[in-house]
DNA sequence: AAAATATACCTCAGTTTCTTATGTATATAA
DNA sequence: TTATATACATAAGAAACTGAGGTATATTTT
């Protein structure tokens, strides 16, 4: 992933808003969709993805479908019903994080930054 | 800590703005503020806790002095030059990573909501 | 033509960071 | 007197990574 070692929780959740906005995605697609996303602030590794996809997809938030491009294999991931309630729950708990991080952080609080 | 899976590399970063705020601060004291400042949303878990605040004094970021209260022990935590810049350091990054996130997760996005 | 890079999947050992449980000890509230 | 609050700590196990390695095809560079 990042340098970055507060991604811990997150990629899960990355994934999941991703696939809600592009219905449809293979793995190298989202690493590259993230790298792009974030100016290169963020890379997925190989390693953290992978298994996160199949987790994912054991947990009943993801199916699969594989599709034969030039020779290569790709392996599309989308969300089934479950994965759909699964992102707001996942965005909501982000959202309440950040928040929290933002009390914390930052003393002079005010309301709502819109994340 | 919290419920929250998403905290896995914060708790460093909350220590240390805390103790850039407060001078010098008790583990039991960092746990009871941050969970009031939160209002209940993160709560540090001593497991997770102590063992921070001793990495972060073998790294050189912390240093303690010991202090008796009403016949009971208080180990008080302040924060040396290097750890002063760490601050500085991890706050970057927190704000970096949010931003990062930010990108992803509202594709419709405004520049800086100022975390 | 060969070598390097990009695309595309995957696994696995090791590390870090947490949770949960446990342990010690004193002070206060029910 | 029993539970809760204060205050420190460790340790086993879980979870989520990193970084390295493996397989294979396509394209670009030298």
């Amino acid at each position: 992933m990042s340098s970055n070692a507060l991604i811990k929780g997150s990629l899960q959740t990355i994934i999941l808003k991703l696939l809600e906005e592009n219905e449809k995605m293979y793995g190298y697609e989202i690493t590259q969709k993230v790298k792009e996303l974030t100016a290169g602030e963020i890379k997925i590794t190989e390693g953290a993805l992978y298994p996160a996809l199949h987790k994912l997809e054991a947990e009943g938030f993801l199916t699969t479908e594989i599709q034969q491009v030039d020779n290569r294999v790709r392996k599309y991931y989308s969300l089934t019903k479950d994965g759909q309630k699964e992102v707001s729950s996942k965005l909501a708990e982000l959202q309440s994080f950040v928040e929290s991080m933002q009390r914390i952080i930052n003393p002079g609080l005010k309301p709502d930054l819109g994340f």
